[in-house]
DNA sequence: CGTATTCTTGATTGGCATCAATCCAGGTGG
DNA sequence: CCACCTGGATTGATGCCAATCAAGAATACG
């Protein structure tokens, strides 16, 4: 059976999150049928996957690129709810009971698909939902995991949770690299630890001036003590 | 069809929980098999219904009492996660990756599934799984809000937005009440909210001063201008 | 009724925010 | 090619909100 897009350069069979959790260990029946149903889409940098306002009726799962979601108050203050990383999903919460939006850091392609579709494909596909679920809990989890950082954590803590969390995730999403590479900006970490550009700009230089880490340049990071920033942060990502 | 349930005095039908949002619109049948692989436990004041440790195997449904969620970091610093009133679920994380502890504030009683009875019942009823992700979804939108108020908020937004959570969450599981009771103590209010003790109980005296709650005693609550508050908080549970 | 626990209030400290200036790399146009 | 501009990053000076330390008041409990 040959998998046909319907939209896109870029057909699950060949898609950079081709295994991703929810397509992989999928039979090829389903992995067809989900194709079938699938939006190629693509935003430029600092464009939007979906805004707050949007009918949430749609899911995503990033291919290519990165991003993140955010809330905003009425006053400015804004929050990063997570970064994306490809194979991530973004709009799992159908109720539109949560108001954020998916914004691109970099050229940013993502398969979008209608609720309405998927539910209906689910009917047929029990172990899609299954999938869905499980991806949701580890969504969950990861968000506990920042609730704990932002309401235990000094400022210290919250940048070695930072590193070590985008070096696992993209380790994940992109294998093993020797330098930790940043996409967003000290706004955006700031942003997503509860703290300032200025607090993260210090800290950076204070654990740079201990040798934790070096920075060859702003955006890359080499890990030189990874134990120490682990015990500090107290998180583990691949045990102890 | 009589339900039956195997070991303990409530039953699904005569459940306090039996509008949540699992059983119902289930149909006859569900609902009996639901209940056959129920456990019926009860857990003391300040006993824990299950650990950071334990493998998380269970599933479990408040059915009457008070419980929290939390977790600890090894120097004692506690993050209070949620707070459980009756219909709520907790365990919902398959794979043992969120490490919290759910101990009981009051008498607490609960029903409780081993994921792979409700794994081998959702094959024969995708409602159900469909149901537990809607679930997960909405304890997300929840967590996410915590996420922002963690991060974006001072002491005074922060009390504010958890007095109108609170009184929430009590109206959706109890019914509305005049006085909100606050059935955890200061410390809880502070562990969850990512302060002190003493600024909570400042931030109450507060408020208190500005006319916003009267104080009956310190586990009740009178909000008295409650658009105000919601003002504070920018938090509009049921709409504007 | 005494003891323990929780809550409240006061005094002081400190970590991070705020305000402000400078540095630096990349892009643009003369 | 270089002067200029711009946005991001860094560093310094100062101030403030909430943490910490400490003590007293209120309430629950054996």
């Amino acid at each position: 059976m040959r998998p046909i897009s319907n939209s896109g350069e870029i057909l699950c069979h060949s898609c950079p999150a081709r295994k991703s959790r929810l397509c992989s260990a999928l039979d090829e029946k389903a992995i067809y049928e989900l194709d079938a149903i699938a939006t190629r889409i693509e935003i430029k940098p600092h464009g939007y996957l979906f805004e707050e306002e949007d009918p949430s009726d749609y899911v995503y799962n990033i291919s290519t690129g990165i991003g993140l979601l955010e809330r905003l108050s009425s006053d400015g203050r804004r929050q990063i709810m997570a970064f994306l990383f490809p194979g991530d999903f973004a709009g799992l919460l159908p109720d539109a009971i949560a108001s954020v939006s998916a914004k691109a850091l970099s050229r940013l392609t993502a398969c979008r698909w209608h609720i309405r579709d998927l539910d209906a494909l689910m009917e047929r596909h029990p172990e899609l939902e299954h999938r869905l679920r499980r991806i949701g809990g580890r969504v969950l989890a990861t968000t506990l995991d920042q609730v704990f950082v932002l309401g235990c954590k000094n400022a210290r803590e919250k940048l070695a949770y930072f590193l070590l969390h985008m070096e696992h995730r993209q380790k994940a999403a992109l294998g093993p690299r020797e330098t930790l590479h940043l996409p967003m900006t000290r706004v955006d970490i700031a942003d997503y630890l509860g703290i300032t550009v200025e607090t993260v700009s210090r800290v950076f230089s204070k654990i740079k001036r201990e040798g934790l880490i070096e920075l060859p340049d702003p955006n890359n990071v080499v890990i030189k003590q990874r134990e120490h920033l682990q015990d500090i942060a107290e998180y583990y990502p691949d045990g102890h």
